[in-house]
Order: C-alpha cells, then sequence, then structure tokens
DNA sequence: GTCTATAAATTGATAGAC
DNA sequence: GTCTATCAATTTATAGAC
C-alpha cells in the first residue's frame, strides 16, 4: 500500500527531503485533509517546529510536493515517444505498454487520486498537474502523430491531436475508470496489458491508418 | 458550485432528510475528512445529539449517503438506451449525448471525485460505486450492442463487451479527464458535446459497423 | 427524538530555550 | 535550524434534561 514517492529522491537538504517524503506518503494515503502536522512531523522524525521552519504551512507543503511530482512526471514523459523508424503498429503497441504501466504504478496512481480529490481546494494546483501530466503527453502525442502522418502513415485527412487523443483513450479503457476506485490488483493487471495494448493499436490503425497499412479486417 | 443532492428526495423522515442533503452537499463539496459532524448539524438545523441519534457516525453518514447516489444511479441509467429501431448512428449519437450530459452534471461529478478521493478508506463502498455506476452502464450497452449485433448491424466477429468499452471510452476523451480536475466549464462544454459525441459514433461504426453500414471514408 | 452542555482528544500553529 | 512545551480552536462523540 505504502508508496515511496522517488521523486523527491534529488532534493538537497535532508530534513527538508525527509519532510516530504514523509509528508508525500501520508498525503497519498489518507488524503489533504485527514494528515496532520504532528503525523507528518512525527513520520518525519523532525519537531513541528523544524516542519513550521521549512514550510509555512500545511498548503506550502502539499503544493510542494504535488509541484515535484508534476516536474518529474514532465520529465519521464519524453521516454514513452520512440522514433519514426519501426513498423506503425510495433510503435503503438510498444508506447502503449510503457504508458500504461507507468499510469498504473500506485505512487502515480496515488498522486492522481489526491490530485482530484483536491482540485476544488486547489484550483491553480489542479490547472498545473493536468498541464504536466495529461496535456502533456497528449501534447507529445500528437507532435508524433504529426509525424506519422508527414511520413503517408496515417490518413491525411485527420487531425493529430484527434488521433492522439482516441489513442490514449482506447488505451485507458475500463481499466483506468477501475483504477480511479482502487480496483485493479496490479499483478494481475500486467498480464492484461500486452493485450489492452494490442487491442488499442489495432482500433487505432483501424481508424487513422492509412490505407494502404490498415489491416486487412477483424482484428478481434 | 453547490451541488443539491436531489436524489434524497425520498427519504420519508424529514430531519433524517435535512441531514442526508446537508451532508451530502458537505461531502461533495469539501471532501470526506475535511467535514466535520458539527458542520453537518449546523448546515442541516438540528443538534450533534440528534444527528448521532440517526447515525452512529460519520462513516455511516457517508455510506448512507453514497449508497443513495449508487441505487439513484442504477435507476437513472436505463433511460439511456433507446430501442433498435433508429438508424444505428442516430440512436449512438442520442445515447452518448444523454451518458455525456449526465456524466457532466456537477452533482456526478462531485459523487464521482469524492468516491475516487475516498476509494481507500472506504473499499466496499468504491466497489458498490463502480458496479452500481460505470459497470452498470457498460454491462447495458453491452446488452444493447448485443442487440445491435444479432441484427446485422455490427462486424459479427466483435464481442459486444469490447464494442460497448470502445465506444464509451470514445466518449470520454480527454473531455472526462479535464472533468476530473474540475478544469470543464459546464456551459462552454456544453456546446461541444454534439461534435463529441458524433466524432464517437462515426469512429465507432468505423471500427465496429457492419461493413455495409460504416461510412465511406473519411469522418474527420 | 430532540435539545444544551460538555467531555476527551486532536487540530494548525507558535514561544522561547539552545 | 532545531527542539520541548504549549496555545486556542476544533474534532468526534456522549450525558442528562425535556
Amino acid at each position: 500500500m505504502s508508496a515511496t514517492a522517488e521523486f523527491l529522491s534529488e532534493v538537497p537538504n535532508l530534513k527538508r527531503r525527509a519532510i516530504l517524503l514523509a509528508a508525500a506518503e501520508l498525503f497519498m494515503e489518507e488524503g489533504y485533509a485527514a494528515v496532520s502536522m504532528d503525523a507528518v512531523a512525527k513520520a518525519a522524525g523532525v519537531s513541528k517546529a523544524t516542519l513550521y521552519a521549512h514550510f509555512s504551512g500545511k498548503e506550502a507543503l502539499f503544493e510542494a510536493i504535488v509541484s515535484a511530482g508534476c516536474e518529474s512526471m514532465r520529465r519521464r514523459a519524453d521516454g514513452f515517444l520512440g522514433g519514426h523508424d519501426r513498423p506503425l503498429r510495433d510503435a503503438l503497441v510498444e508506447l502503449g505498454l510503457h504508458w500504461l504501466r507507468f499510469m498504473l504504478r500506485p505512487q502515480v496512481r496515488a498522486l492522481h487520486r489526491v490530485m482530484v480529490a483536491e482540485a476544488a481546494r486547489f484550483p491553480a494546483l489542479a490547472r498545473a498537474f493536468y498541464a504536466a501530466g495529461p496535456q502533456a503527453m497528449q501534447g507529445w502525442l500528437t507532435g508524433w502523430m504529426a509525424g506519422e502522418s508527414a511520413r503517408g502513415h496515417l490518413r491525411p485527412d485527420v487531425p493529430p491531436a484527434q488521433a492522439a487523443e482516441h489513442f490514449l483513450c482506447l488505451l485507458r479503457g475500463d481499466l483506468f475508470v477501475r483504477a480511479t476506485f482502487g480496483l485493479v490488483d496490479e499483478e494481475m493487471a500486467a498480464a492484461e496489458l500486452p493485450s489492452i495494448a494490442e487491442r488499442a493499436a489495432d482500433a487505432f490503425l483501424l481508424l487513422y491508418g492509412a490505407p494502404a497499412l490498415a489491416p486487412a479486417d477483424g482484428f478481434a
């Protein structure tokens, strides 16, 4: 259950990092309102005075953690995209698998859940989270799709943004709905991921693949 | 911002209904942990003793509200499905529009958000919510798809469950991601919904429509 | 059932010593 | 910067009168 926030491992100051790590774990497990500053201090092994010496309050602490998570997401997402030198279906399946595995990590799901829960209390943070996560991914994928389109691998009349959006939502499917409710067993899901990625890629190619490259028929 | 929980309007007892309504509004706006029993009592216009006379504690109160929401979702979803007597594309667009409008209602989004946030604290409730909401919808749609398939309107080799899942996730698209982060302006989105439903229906038909019925080409 | 009043513990935040 | 000790306010929950 415990999702250690390794996206905070680069914080230089020792105590500050201990505080951020402890607070991140607590926030991701219990939610914002349920976590007390006492609990953070205790879990971090520091006094409350030290805690308040580093962060002006609970909100600032939360914002620091989520912001660090956002930066981590921005860096990570570059790795999803491969070049344009492979068969399109292979590239789609691998890209889809990478992305699914990332999105289903307990840490990512936990941060996602907390941010959904606190979107009303931290609207600016919610916007930043969406921009650094889903929007960034969709933006990069849109660029990648444009490249594929320019190479004649996609229908020329389809906007790359729509192709990117539809590929991502085909990947999410019902699995993500279950994941947001904590109903996905990580190990059980891992076995399903390849077939999900393949079905999404095949569906995508049928929708947006250039006629010559689309699979002949039935992919079920 | 205030999302009155009209799914509680059938509770007979006056004070009990007042408590449930006030608590639902508070929970949906502020989240579970941030709402105090004091605040519920005050908002409901009753004393705390009365509150505890009706509900054994905060958890029981929350469970009663979400359970009522689940029952409401179960009843409501029947209305989404039309018959099989219309052109498939028309039926899909109307079904999609109904469903999108329902899912984007502030009340539904608020309940969804709270349940996502509290899934770890109330695992049984999260399961019940998923079963009464997304799973029930997908189940009904699967049956409807099976009917369309039996009438020869869909590719015969496609499992109805996959067709239902993919149609729903094409409908969700990125709009739902934004909605869960509170980034969707309801009125602005309302204008986009028809075109989203139409694009989803066209994509769906291209994927799963019987070859004779699929649109000729480019639907972008 | 409903109320007022209150118990017992916890909350976010700070003072002052080192 | 870090600690112990503590503030005032709020938390869930209950006693006892009506």
